[in-house]
DNA sequence: TTGTAAGCGTTATCAA
DNA sequence: TTGATAACGCTTACAA
């Protein structure tokens, strides 16, 4: 058993509470050796030194060096997760289950957000590198050139949560928003609405507000609706925007009869809205939503929506990295989520 | 320069594109030493020798290893925040603040939720000292005595967010419950309501809803109100508690003139169930939120709430880690941040 | 079942 | 300004 007062070199002195596995062997008169053991598989330990190991561990209060533990075995327990924003409470769900299953497995979860920026995400991804993560899960499906290579090149896991795109780096986990939308734009059209607007945030900078409008026009040419230009609208996400949407289109010279808001928390603005002029919804004007967010059902009236698998997503891609991780799976899968309508009074 | 390929401990192997700084040091003709100061303290080095470095790390794609850094100089860029619950909008703010602020110092967040449970939230804080945090950031100022134990030990600088408490583990960065409460309720009786009903999360397992009792308690004996207990509520989160709050104290025998909903959402479903049932308010029951969630100044009426300094208390919160981590600072900092009554129609 | 030695990829230290 | 060497605290590989 060596000493930790080595000959000469003098380095940043530990933190005077810091023990480390030797402070552990030497209580318990084992080597170093021995308590990793103790610690990682107990099987194969005796009896009696598991408990003098146990012992020892709690008396000096040991807390095992996952740094040293990783470098050592080229195993890390940490996932990084990059969101747009940490503060949309839309990903929260998600950041939920992917919380969930990852404690479940004693894993732990680093998150950083990219401000909706490929730039940005490509330095929390180029981070998540440098702390040797086991594997990534990506909230976004549009990425820098170089923040794929240097993914490929780590040979770490990636899960993209986003939409179900065609080329993922690795795996998928989402559901699809082109489908999503054509589902909803159908709904209405079934419901009898024959001028359906629909209101996206804006779409040169989310590929999900893209796969959306494309739902939606996939739907009108399906039931024969024109698609008229006057009936799209993009908005930057909030509720006042939700609510000059409903104005601007219901004031312009192309009314329309129903209108589709497939963005952020725009729904609950033009809601808001209408209350607050005393407009009757679903008579004046039908709305449908684009989220579960809870208020949708206590709102008046209560709002039609998709339910999306926001935790169930969180879950999944926490599963399939693990899965990989663990050695249980080679293959790059790409998981397709349900979503359901909600019908409510609002349509 | 030494070898990979060693004489016979056959490992685990690296990755196929995992790159060291031996790697880079070869290619740029010069030692590991010199690449590691290139790399940080490009000062230290020639000019020269600073491009190739820099063109090495390039064309060999290389990605630092932190754990291997972060052992050698016992130093971490890691800040490990616990929070009771990831899904719950109020802390999204929050955390927000402090991934700014980590951003822009080149440090990680890892997050982990508790799930209220001081168990749980002990469990969270033994993997973060295991990963070697340089420090913690804890929503909730309660916690068990092994977890105080082991923060203690481990010398890690600590910032708790929940309520002002007055006996913090190191430092406290919030707003007073107790104060916020009170203020509010001031401010209702000021504008002459005579019974004002308080709702509250449970406050058996919260000590932040025990101190906003405790000031609304405060505010009505110094106005000389009496203090009827059954204007006092205890709800569980959510919407539909909120309107069911409502409805028992409107319904009850000893109806209020004003609600004040000190917890989550309830404030907003309660507002709703007026709107449901054609109530008028202020006139019917004025109602009064805690937290400046958005929409309350789009409801109908606009709700009068608190404006709760969120997003400040995450950034100072890892502002006065970093000072500390960073040696800028050796004090244990309470600061007491503000928050503001912000009037609106519903009272 | 237990221990020894080497090495994980970096940085602190000291010498040149 | 640069490099050689020894840690950092653990786990792998192998020997006893």
């Amino acid at each position: 058993m060596d000493d930790a007062t080595g000959p000469d070199g003098q380095r940043r002195p530990a933190a005077p509470g810091v023990v480390r596995m030797r402070d552990v062997a030497r209580t318990a008169q084992v080597s170093t050796m021995t308590v990793s053991r103790a610690l990682k598989d107990p099987g194969k330990v005796s009896a009696d030194v598991r408990r003098r190991v146990e012992e020892a561990v709690r008396a000096v209060g040991y807390v095992p060096n996952k740094l040293a533990g990783s470098l050592s075995s080229r195993r890390s327990n940490v996932i990084g997760l990059v969101v747009p924003s940490i503060e949309n409470s839309l990903f929260a769900s998600t950041v939920q289950g992917i919380s969930d299953v990852l404690r479940q497995h004693d894993h732990q979860l680093m998150i950083a957000d990219s401000g909706y920026s490929a730039v940005a995400e490509e330095a929390a991804i180029r981070a998540f590198l440098g702390q040797r993560v086991a594997g990534l899960i990506l909230h976004d499906t549009t990425h820098t050139p170089e923040a794929v290579a240097m993914i490929r090149q780590s040979g770490v896991p990636v899960a993209e949560n986003g939409t179900l795109t065609p080329t993922p780096i690795d795996m998928v986990v989402s559901y699809s928003n082109f489908d999503a939308a054509k589902a909803m734009t159908l709904h209405l059209a079934r419901l009898g609405y024959r001028r359906i607007a629909l209101v996206t945030l804006p779409a040169s900078t989310n590929a999900r507000s893209r796969d959306r409008q494309e739902g939606y026009r996939a739907a009108l040419a399906e039931v024969g609706l024109p698609a008229d230009p006057r009936l799209m609208l993009e908005m930057p996400p909030g509720l006042a925007s939700g609510a000059e949407a409903l104005l601007r289109l219901l004031e312009g010279g192309a009314a329309p009869d129903a209108i589709f808001f497939a963005g952020d928390v725009l729904a609950i603005g033009a809601v808001l809205e209408c209350i607050r002029r005393g407009w009757p919804v679903p008579e004046k004007v039908a709305i449908a939503a684009f989220d579960n967010i809870d208020l949708l059902a206590h709102l008046v009236p209560p709002v039609t929506t998709l339910r999306l698998p926001r935790l169930e997503i969180g879950r999944r891609s926490a599963e399939v990295l693990l899965d990989r991780i663990q050695g249980r799976s080679t293959s790059r899968v790409s998981i397709d989520l349900r979503f359901e309508i909600i019908h409510r009074a609002s349509t």
